[in-house]
DNA sequence: CGCGTGTTTGATAGCAATCAAGTTCTGTGG
DNA sequence: CCACAGAACTTGATTGCTATCAAACACGCG
């Protein structure tokens, strides 16, 4: 086991607490734990479990044959995943950092908790999950390099719920998430940085210094 | 009323029958027909109700303040669109031809159709949608300009069940969906055409000469 | 303190966007 | 039925953004 600094571990009263469904796998779940870069599942896997994220932090990510990298989203306490699909996975999951999952077989599900209930959280996170995916369309699709790096930093710290924010993945997971590459990352960064944007005391943390100007850039 | 052609409409009976629930919303939807170019619900729009495609062909369409636009998707007769989002349509929905839908509230769906069946109904849909998107989410943020007229002239012919498929869109929406420009795509075209891979007899008819090498080329 | 990984910076190349004409297609009206 | 007008599509020249190739730097960890 390898030392782990839980940079990206996050309370999950947090983020849950923005969801009606939050407790549904916390009695009809089993509680998983997995160490910082270990897979969840895996592409093409059989898809029968869903997640929700208890602490940590895990994203999706899917692999072309020559290497090429696309991730699909981040997840942090209180997300939902596991149910993109009908069949199997087509994209993996691996944690960022150490990560406490809750999984239910997604069929014995409504047996549990009650159909009504479960039928709810399925909806909502489904969701939630196409608005996300929704938005990240349009971020690659149309938004260009310092707009794609704007917008995550500002979602980023939306999340954290305040000007600071702490990152818990790398520049390279920033790029396969964003459609670009690991330079042109690191590049917008020092950008945002000598407007005085953003300020990044250390790699994986960073200030808001001016939100209006990163809300105007992330457009 | 404007002399349309149908070139775009698909019978019902293909698409529909990959999917078990395709006729949930025939007896619990109230039947809507749009004339090409109309819009079945706009851009942050209340979003309560759910629509399933019977003939005809949309599209899902997110503009930015300046103009820039990103295409979501394409549904064809079967496809159920309108679930993206828990509160207000993060995309606008807008009519390809000459079409006609089934609409039905997505609160009252489990009152009319049956509870069991109108999750199941949902579920599936959502989860097909998520398919899509992911799928989409890769080919914008990694794959080539080749790659994704490639990918997108094959999904194309495959659910056209054949060598020939007839397109409902223009080059700016196939762009729109791709992320490219016009011109990108026109010329991207060409030089699949002059590879003796596909054949265009008219710019919205074409025929695979080479499924081999065009599904090489999609990857 | 030194090594390795992760990040930043620099120089150059290349793919797709932009700007700008042509050309073909489609629908309309004579 | 043919001629015309406008839109859609294609082609060409050039620019510019982002990728690639390469190296330096910084930080975390043993």
């Amino acid at each position: 086991m390898t030392n782990v600094i839980n940079l990206a571990t996050y309370p999950i009263d947090r983020a849950g607490a923005a969801s009606p469904s939050v407790a549904v796998l916390a009695s009809a779940g089993v509680r998983m734990a997995y160490a910082r870069g270990e897979e969840v599942y895996a592409q093409d896997e059989e898809a029968d479990l869903i997640y929700q994220v208890v602490s940590g932090a895990v994203r999706t990510t899917r692999l072309m044959s020559d290497g090429r990298r696309q991730i699909g989203d981040f997840y942090y306490p209180g997300d939902v995943l596991g149910l993109e699909t009908s069949d199997t996975h087509r994209f993996s999951a691996e944690t960022l950092a150490d990560t406490v999952v809750l999984a239910a077989k997604r069929r014995t599900l409504p047996l549990v908790a009650g159909k009504a209930i479960a039928d709810a959280f399925m909806a909502h996170a489904a969701a939630r999950e196409l608005d996300r995916a929704q938005e990240h369309l349009l971020l690659l699709g149309r938004k260009t390099a310092c707009e794609k790096v704007a917008s995550f930093l500002l979602h980023a710290a939306d999340r954290a719920g305040g000007a600071r924010a702490t990152l818990p993945m790398g520049r390279q997971d920033m790029a396969d998430y964003l459609g670009l590459t690991i330079e042109t990352v690191s590049r917008m960064l020092t950008q945002l940085q000598g407007a005085d944007i953003v300020a990044f005391p250390t790699a994986r943390t960073f200030i808001v210094k001016n939100r209006a100007a990163l809300v105007r850039l992330s457009e």
